[in-house]
Parts: C-alpha cells; sequence; structure tokens
DNA sequence: CTGACATGTAAGAATATTATTACACACGAA
DNA sequence: TTCGTGTGTAATAATATTCTTACATGTCAG
C-alpha cells in the first residue's frame, strides 16, 4: 500500500484519472463483483472494462481474483485494495525525489 | 480547497497524471517561480509549460500572478496552493455520488 | 446441440493529450 | 535600433488513450 517510486504514484493518479474508472472504484466500494456483473452496472462493454481494470489493478487501487464458482464456471471477480494516500505539496515533492 | 463534485477531482487526479506536472509540483515546492525560469529548470519549452500551468491550475494546485517587475517587466508567478487531499475508497466513492 | 452465461484477447477506429514550431507584443540596456 | 529578457497564443504534428468490433474458449441447462 505504500508507494516508493514516482512511477508508482503516477499509475494510481493514471488509475484515477478517468470518469468510469471512478465509478468502478465507487461500484465496488463494499461489494467486490465479477467483470460481467460490473459491465452491466457500469454499463460499458466488456472489453472496454478489461481495459480500464487493468489499469486501475497498475494504480494499485484494484485486484482481481478468479474463482471457479460451485457450478463448475469460472469467475473473475474483482474488488477494492484498502487503499488511503495522502496528497500534499510535501508528499509529491518526495515522491519525484526518486526520479 | 474542499473538492465538492466529481468534475473537481477529476480535473485534480489529471493534473497530477503527468510526470512533467509532477515534476513542476516539485520545482515550485517551497519557492515560487516565474514561467521561464521554470521553464528552463524543468527542461521544456515555454508553450508546453504553459499547457501543463494550465493543467495543473484547473486542478487547483498551482495558482498564477502576473506581476510588474521594479523595472517595468511583466513577471508572471506561479506557485503551489496548499493543498491537502486524503484519498481511500470511501472519499472517491463520495466524490462519485455527485454524478 | 443449441442457447445463455462466463472468461479473455487482438485489431482497428475514434478521440484526447502532449509537444513543437512559428508567431505577436513589451521593456530596458548597449 | 538591435539584443536579451519577459509575456502570451495559434496551428499543427506526434503520440497515447479510449472505445468498438470481432473473435476464441469453456460450462451448464434445456
Amino acid at each position: 500500500m505504500m508507494k516508493t517510486s514516482e512511477q508508482e504514484w503516477l499509475f494510481l493518479f493514471e488509475a484515477l484519472a478517468n470518469p468510469i474508472r471512478l465509478k468502478i472504484i465507487a461500484s465496488l466500494h463494499g461489494k467486490r463483483k465479477y467483470v460481467s456483473e460490473l459491465a452491466r452496472e457500469v454499463g460499458i462493454s466488456r472489453p472496454l472494462l478489461y481495459m480500464h481494470l487493468q489499469r486501475l489493478e497498475k494504480g494499485g487501487l484494484v485486484i482481481g481474483n478468479l474463482e471457479l464458482s460451485e457450478d463448475g464456471k469460472a469467475v473473475k471477480y474483482f474488488e477494492l485494495t484498502d487503499f488511503n494516500f495522502h496528497l500534499t505539496p510535501q508528499t509529491i515533492a518526495e515522491a519525484v525525489k526518486g526520479l
């Protein structure tokens, strides 16, 4: 959960810099969901959702887990990590030092 | 300093989602600078810097101030706002509610 | 064996962001 | 008046992101 390099911070910010991805985070808040379910809920195509989930995962905001449901079907669940970041001029200045 | 709408949060994240802009923030940390000075320091062209400063300003991270120096020349100074944001699943979920 | 779900990816189109180049103008010093 | 410094913008090129479409796979229920 602790970001060490500037690159990691960048991935975080890039992940957050999109309205659909914010919506995904909000939708995942409190309840994990599987991909198709989430695509219906957010109202976008599944391939598009995959792209967004990848970016969110890269930013360390969500984590995916492929499971086999009772009836033998593969289902991939996504849930939020419990991230907690503090943004101030200082934290950002420190992040850039490691450039 | 308090973000109320999702749009404002988005502007903030978009402002942060770029390595040059992080560098600008770091460079402005502790000391305000004028545009040409900052361009030299960060190592980019002035027109490009303008674009980045606009985005940073839109995100509420910096503020510009056009002044007349003693010798009558117009000089535009930029400085950091003292922002302070807290990022958790909850704060983001709340931001999206106002959609 | 077909239909209804699920996972996943590849290729290309559409759009947005980033970067460069070429302009304008103003002031003071040489 | 020319040079060096500062301001600012418009037009375009280069690149990256976002989105769509079309595919391929698998399981279960009917």
